[in-house]
DNA sequence: CTGGATCCAGCTCGATACTG
DNA sequence: CAGTATCGAGCTGGATCCAG
């Protein structure tokens, strides 16, 4: 077996399947469209709820309270809220969202960089 | 209006909105847990069809043709068919493939470093 | 071995309505 | 303004069968 698993220059012991477990749930709810374009509108500084929806555009209520709540779980934005009327909310990246923001912004150059490519790519692939 | 654009430093010519369409369309596509993740597995070298099923923990016949399915269309990975029999098809990243693959190792990398504070932060949000 | 096609249970997501 | 709850149409994805 090669690899198999997501990380892979870990020691073999017993935390193992649990570590590498975890990674994958990670993993999974990080690498969604809603979720990167949500961390690179916070890329640009702190944001309130209908901030958001402006920023992350077709985004639906739903799945922006949805990720919001996932994000903030995993320690990735952090929920500041004012107890005022109406309330006031601000969402921010932690340092690990950051971290996440770093990667989320290479592959949004990596997207650039190769637009012309894949388009060419799908024309030959539809042809 | 901040960005609301997924690419920010085009010109804001006629071209843009179709360029920006595009690269939300393969934001889309490839921002998905078993594209990333086969990615990853060609990223130590060629596999074949069965090779990549073993490698990829979890994914089925029907996710894995799917998305080699729209890997290729995009030119990211390059399938060379071995007119055999039984037949034998490899699957090897392209150069934009090879590319990608730099950031979801990056992403793969801030998962590892991070596993301690996520967890942390999962218990704390969950109590 | 690779992979297309079909079926359908289960989940996703948007719309809507309601609360503090 | 921010957030929760509910409902239902539609999509997703796994299982299975067939074919080259």
């Amino acid at each position: 077996m090669v690899t198999k698993r997501l990380l892979k220059d870990l020691p073999e012991d017993a935390d193992l399947r649990r570590a590498d477990s975890l990674a994958r749930e990670i993993f999974s709810d990080v690498a969604n469209k809603w979720a990167l374009l949500i961390i690179e509108a916070l890329g640009e500084g702190t944001l309130r709820f209908s901030g958001l929806r402006n920023e992350v555009e077709g985004i639906s209520h739903k799945m922006l309270t949805q990720n919001l709540r996932m994000l903030e779980r995993n320690g990735l934005v952090d929920r500041k809220v004012y107890p005022t009327v109406p309330p006031r909310v601000e969402y921010t990246l932690t340092e690990s969202g950051q971290g996440l923001r770093a990667t989320v912004d290479a592959l949004c150059g990596w997207t650039h960089r190769h637009l012309g490519h894949i388009e060419d790519a799908r024309r030959r692939f539809d042809a």
